[in-house]
DNA sequence: TTGTAAGCGTTATCAG
DNA sequence: CTGATAACGCTTACAA
C-alpha cells in the first residue's frame, strides 16, 4: 500500500505529497499558485492532483487561513425579486470557483443590527460580503466590514462609497428619463407615488422626478404627490388619492412596480382606461411588470451585470478593478404609458 | 497577564480553560452539552464563557467534527417566489442557532448533476440539505445524500420519501378542490393548461383536474387541454389556443399563476371579460396573483410552514419527529372566477 | 526552489 | 467525571 490513498476517506494533501514525492508544503504551493515553484514540479503535482481527483478541504483551509471561502449576502430587503436576482448574479460568478454563497437576512429595525452583523462576520470569517439596499446605505455597517478586514461591496441607488466597494444604479437619472418620456408624450400634470422616507432609492427617484419637471418648466404640485411604502397596498391607496384629487393627473410615476400595480388597480376601480385616461410608469422591471395588463412601462436596472461585477470585486481576482461601479438603467417602454386622451 | 485573553484575536477554548482552571476538553464538553459533567463545573465554565463572550470557532469545529454547521439549499427552480419563500422559512428557523444557510443552484439538465451535488456535499460537509422541486424528485440525489451521511429533506407535490425526509403538499387534492369550485359555480366546460412533462407537480395537478371532472361526470376534452412550461408565455399561447377552440371553455385552470397571468392576457386580447366570459384559476398564490386584475383565484400552499418544518427536520433537534410531512393547500378565492355568463 | 516544524481551534481517545 | 495527547488537513514561518 505504499502509494495508495490513506485509509478510508478522501485524499488529502499528504497523499498527494507522497505520491508526487514532494513535501506537503510544495503541494500547498501548487494549490495556492505560488509563483516560486519549479515549473516541472508544478506540472507533476498538478497531474497527480487531477488524476486522484484531490480537492483541498475547505474547512482545514479556513482554519489555517483564518478566512473562509464564503461570500455573504446580507440584506433586509422588501424586494424579493431583487434579492433573488442578486443572488443569481453572484452565484453565476461564484460558480466554478471554490467560493460558496451564504445568505444572511437581518433586521434593519433592530437596535442590534450592527452587532449582529459583527458577530456573523467574526464567526464565519467571510471572504467578503455583499450589502443590499436598504442596509447598504448604513455607513456603520460598511465601516464595520472595513474594520474587520472583510471585503465588501454595497449596492445602492447612488454612489455611497468608493468605486471599488460600490455597484450603483443611477436612479435619479433614470427617473428623469422616464418623466421626460411622459412629458414628451404630452403630459403636463404628472402624479408621483414616492417610496418610504429613509430609503435612499426613494430620495433619488423623487429627486429625479422633481428635476425633470423643473427642467421642463412644470410645477410640482404637492396635491398629486403621495408617499408610499413600496408595497402594493400603498400604491393602491396612493392611486385612489391621486385620482380623486380636484385636478387629477393624466400620468403617474410610481417609485416601484409593485406600487405601480396598485395604481393600476385604483385606475381600474374608477373604470379608467390605461393608458388612455391615465398613463402609469413603474420602476424595477420586476416579473410582474410584463405580466400586468396593460404591460407596464418601467425602468429596468441591470441587476445581473451589477451582481456579476460585485462578485468580481468581492473575489478580488484579476480585473476586479476593471469592473464598473455605475450601471445605467434603461426605460422599458411597454403599453401602460401613452399620449393623454384630452 | 496570567488570566488575560491570549494575544490579539478572539478568545479561544484555551483561554476559557485557563480562566476556569479546567482542561480544554472539559470546556469542549460544556460547549457540546456532554451529559457526563459535574453540574458545578459546567456552571463555572458557562459563566466564564458568557462573561468573556466566547464563541467557538466554527471552522475549527468543522475540521475536527468533519461536519460543517451549514444547511444547504439545493435547487434548480423556475419559481423565484418559491425559492425565496423557502429560503426565508428555513432562515427563520435557523436564526438563533449556530447554523447558516448556503444556497446552491444546480442545473437539472446537466449530465453531471449528481456528481456536481456529490462534490458539493463532500466538499462542504453540510449538516443537511434541502432539496426543492423539481430536483427533489430525483431519487438518485436523495440516495446520494443518504449514502454520504448527509441529512436531507425533499419538498414535493406528493409523498416521495419517508415522512422524516419529506415536506409535501397535496397538489392533487388541492386542484380537485379548485375544479370542484368551478363546477360548483356552474362551469361544465373547463380548460386546462398543464405544467411541463416530467414535473411531478404537473402530473399531480393534472391528475387532480382529471379526477374532479370524472367525479362530476364531466368529460375531459383533449381539445381544451394544452401543455405549458410554467412560464408566462406558454400560458399566453395556451390561452390563445384554448380560446380559439371550436367550443371554447368557460373556465380555465392554469397549473401555476404565471401561466394563469398569460391566460388572462389572452382573454384580454380577445376583449373577453374575466370572470364574466372566462373564469381563471391559478396555482401557487405568488405575489403576482393578488396584483393582477381581476385578482386571481388560486391555490396557496403553506410554504412557510413547510420550510420551518423542513428546517426542524434537518436540524434534527427535539421535536423533529413531531413535524408534519404533509401540508394541506388552500383555495384562495378572489375575483377571477365566477359563474359563467351564459 | 523546496522542506521541516509549528501552529490554526476544536474534538476524540484513552487513561486516570 | 476529568485531563493529557494526538488528531483534523492545511498554511505560515524559517531554514536549507
Amino acid at each position: 500500500m505504499e502509494d495508495g490513498i490513506s485509509s478510508g476517506g478522501k485524499p488529502t494533501i499528504n497523499d498527494i505529497a507522497r505520491l508526487a514525492g514532494v513535501s506537503k508544503k510544495t503541494v500547498s504551493r501548487v494549490i495556492n499558485r505560488s509563483p516560486l515553484l519549479n515549473e516541472e514540479t508544478r506540472r507533476r503535482v498538478e497531474d497527480i492532483i487531477r488524476s486522484i481527483g484531490f480537492v483541498p478541504n475547505p474547512q482545514a483551509r479556513a482554519l489555517a487561513l483564518r478566512r473562509n471561502f464564503l461570500i455573504g449576502l446580507v440584506h433586509d430587503n422588501p424586494n424579493a425579486q431583487m434579492v433573488l436576482g442578486m443572488q443569481q448574479a453572484l452565484l453565476s460568478t461564484l460558480r466554478g470557483t471554490e467560493f460558496e454563497l451564504i445568505v444572511r437576512p437581518v433586521d434593519r429595525g433592530s437596535a442590534s443590527l450592527v452587532s449582529d452583523v459583527r458577530a456573523f462576520l467574526e464567526r464565519q470569517r467571510l471572504h467578503g460580503v455583499m450589502l443590499l439596499p436598504p442596509i447598504s446605505e448604513n455607513d456603520s455597517l460598511a465601516a464595520l466590514c472595513g474594520q474587520l478586514g472583510c471585503r465588501y461591496v454595497r449596492m445602492g441607488s447612488a454612489m455611497l462609497d468608493t468605486p471599488e466597494q460600490m455597484v450603483a444604479s443611477n436612479d435619479r437619472e433614470a427617473v428623469r428619463q422616464a418623466v421626460n418620456y411622459l412629458i414628451g408624450l404630452g403630459h403636463r400634470r404628472i402624479g408621483l407615488v414616492t417610496g418610504p422616507q429613509g430609503f435612499r432609492s426613494a430620495f433619488e427617484r423623487r429627486s429625479g422626478f422633481a428635476e425633470a419637471l423643473a427642467a421642463a418648466g412644470l410645477a410640482l404640485d404637492p396635491q398629486i404627490v403621495v408617499e408610499g411604502t413600496y408595497r402594493f397596498e400603498s400604491g393602491l391607496a396612493g392611486g385612489r388619492q391621486l385620482l380623486s384629487a380636484a385636478a387629477p393627473p393624466t400620468a403617474i410615476f410610481a417609485s416601484n412596480d409593485e406600487m405601480a400595480a396598485g395604481v393600476l388597480h385604483a385606475a381600474r376601480e374608477r373604470g379608467l382606461d390605461v393608458p388612455g385616461d391615465l398613463s402609469i410608469i413603474g420602476f424595477d422591471d420586476t416579473a410582474i411588470a410584463a405580466h400586468l395588463w396593460p404591460p407596464l412601462t418601467t425602468v429596468r436596472w441591470p441587476i445581473q451585470a451589477m451582481g456579476r461585477a460585485a462578485a468580481a470585486k468581492l473575489l478580488g481576482s484579476d480585473g476586479a478593478d476593471a469592473q464598473p461601479a455605475l450601471f445605467p438603467s434603461e426605460l422599458i417602454i411597454r403599453a401602460s404609458a401613452g399620449p393623454p386622451a384630452r
